[in-house]
DNA sequence: GCTGCTTTTCACAAAACTGTCATAATCATA
DNA sequence: TATGATTATGACAGTTTTGTGAAAAGCAGC
């Protein structure tokens, strides 16, 4: 669910907004000021915080630059029709939007849709490691090889995502167990083998990534 | 060229906005109450409605009510100032902007203009994924395939947006009833499938596309 | 309070996975 | 190369996890 915190000294438009977010299916949170908003934002993480740029006791420009000392979202402001030339000023703090008002709140949430899909996928960069044919997405849980999906069951995705994220590096069957298992595992040493053998099938022509170091453990090679 | 459709039933009303409209190169329809306006914006396209809220026949509520089921233009509501209230209730059927009686022609012109701007650029970005022939219209809360409107339960759609917002990205249970249930949700894992369920029977031959991650969760998969 | 729809829980069957074990293969070294 | 130690492999029984239908619980509109 998409968090919003809207802050305006203006009871009637938090109102309005407040509605139609949460007709959204938005959670609204509000703010009388810009200090409030400063508390609240510090309190809570947002996905999109709205500031009106006039309000008492703290500015909408002021309370943005101390939100983002501690915050990634993004900030659209809302600036009455006089109050264009801060458009210019504003960019630098890092403000993602302005909505001039009158607005209409159907515009306002359009635009916050769009900062959300903006920041989050500024975020969302998959996690994948990628050697020759084999690439192995942690975010997807995927396994690919030479561009064919191949699947494979929890323990081997696990022990996979293990190893990789630990290339080169020499692993004991119990630092294994501990760490894929858990370290509430009390079963036989050899059950990592049992295993490897299976991510060994299922890695085909990289198999032999996964090297057996006699007497210690296994590793996965670079 | 901006086509605009103005119901009021006061014949000088209509008549001084269309003149001024005119001037201002707009075309303009009149109705002289709700039931006119209705038919007239089914019967042609309009880039903006104006609808006085107190009419004979048919209330501008009722009338707007009415036309958004075929229409997606921008609604100006004209309201009498004790009619004030009306204002947060309106929201929710999707009205753009309230003038307020007695009100400048120029000042009407100038919302009606800022209506059509904001219209034309909401539509530009609606927020839509599309694969195929499965349409997911986050903005509209509407699912189609090959062209037909899937109907689903709130909890389905609820989902379904989730997913898919987060596609090709593994999530886990309890992710999903963080996010989707929310995290004062204190049920059974269990209930997830049941969803998960449901939701693959809505989506026909899409269903393939919400994959099992065994011992993980669930992921959408472009 | 009824009614119909939605959501959650539950139980069971089906499917998939895991750990163990016996046996074969491999390795290091004397 | 013979030997003992270590690892690889195949099979399988037991366990875990998931899919599903149905019942129960919730909820909104009348």
């Amino acid at each position: 669910m998409i968090k919003i915190l809207i802050a305006d000294d203006e009871e009637k438009i938090r109102e309005v907004v407040r509605e139609y977010a949460e007709f959204e299916g938005f959670a609204v949170t509000e703010a009388c000021d810009g200090m409030e908003a400063v508390e609240k934002a510090r309190a809570e993480s947002f996905d999109v915080i709205v500031l009106d740029i006039m309000m008492p006791r703290l500015d909408g420009f002021s309370a943005c630059k101390e939100i983002k000392k501690y915050s990634d979202a993004p900030v659209i402001m809302l600036s009455a029709r006089s109050e264009e030339y801060d458009k210019l000023f504003g960019f630098e703090l890092g403000i993602d939007d302005y909505v001039t008002k009158p607005f209409s709140p159907k515009e306002l949430i359009a635009r916050i849709r769009v900062a959300v899909k903006r920041s989050s996928a500024a975020l969302a960069e998959a996690d994948v490691f990628r050697y020759n044919g084999l690439e192995i997405n942690f975010t997807a849980r995927e396994v690919c090889i030479n561009g064919k999906k191949v699947s494979m069951t929890p323990k081997e995705y696990d022990l996979l995502f293990y190893l990789v994220r630990n290339a080169n590096i020499a692993l004991s069957r119990e630092k294994l167990l501990e760490e894929v298992w858990g370290y509430d595992f009390y079963g036989d040493d050899r059950t990592v083998d049992t295993h490897i053998k299976m991510l060994r099938n299922s890695l085909g022509e990289f198999r032999d990534h996964i090297v057996t170091l006699r007497g210690m453990g296994y590793k996965f090679e670079k």
